[in-house]
DNA sequence: TCATTAATTAAGGAGTTGCTAACATAGTGG
DNA sequence: CCACTATGTTAGCAACTCCTTAATTAATGA
């Protein structure tokens, strides 16, 4: 992966239970590289890594202060990829419904 | 990747461009493998190998007729990781909110 | 039986991920 | 200036991704 589309990268930042466990921590406020990492047994490096996967896809910002960098959450991503999975869901259960109703009306007309 | 968790089993499945057509195309009802393959300029092994990172994240299912596949798509899944980013997003929203109230009640106040 | 069609498995290569240890950078405060 | 703290970068490695070509399995039909 390289100049992936967008959506792709939000996605793939999405694949990896660290970085949901960061973003989950990151939903109750903005927070610092030493803060993010606490909760996980993983190296220093490792966790850069994950948050520059993140950045990439657009999902948090860094802003530094000092010595610390303040990550903050966007959600503009998000809403893309939230767009893409509700649309295709949405469409599919559509296309259950109408089976359904369909297989209603074919059990009714035979009933009849 | 190996025995990861479903969700990121999911989310990585719908890291790619292919692998998300392949989808959007299943949903206008099943097709088989060829038929998948179709739009793609990419070999046929390929194909298999993105239909077996589908399976792997239960968004389809194959069942053998003759010998054609024929791939079917599935939605529990993508409940799943509609569920996760729409909390996730809901959440943070509301924190927006929230901020946007105290800074107008804040607003309220100096100006009164 | 043998050729054809549909799809998968096998083997391998270029590039990426995710981790580590070691080193570098940058700001704070004695 | 020097030690300390917070973070990033480099180098290196095992595992994985995504693609390829070649060989294989499985069903159809002359």
């Amino acid at each position: 992966m390289d100049a992936r589309d967008e959506l792709s990268l939000v996605f793939q930042a999405l694949a990896d239970p660290t970085r949901r466990a960061m973003l989950s921590h990151l939903r109750d406020g903005a927070a610092t590289v030493g803060e993010l990492a606490e909760p996980f047994e993983i190296s220093r490096p490792a966790i850069s890594q994950h948050l520059k996967v993140l950045e990439r896809a657009g999902l948090i910002e860094r802003t530094a202060t000092a010595q610390w960098r303040t990550c903050t959450l966007r959600t503009e991503p998000l809403d893309a990829a939230s767009d893409w999975v509700e649309r295709h869901r949405d469409e599919w259960n559509e296309r259950f419904d109408l089976l359904d109703r369909r297989l209603r009306d074919l059990k009714g007309t035979t009933d009849a």
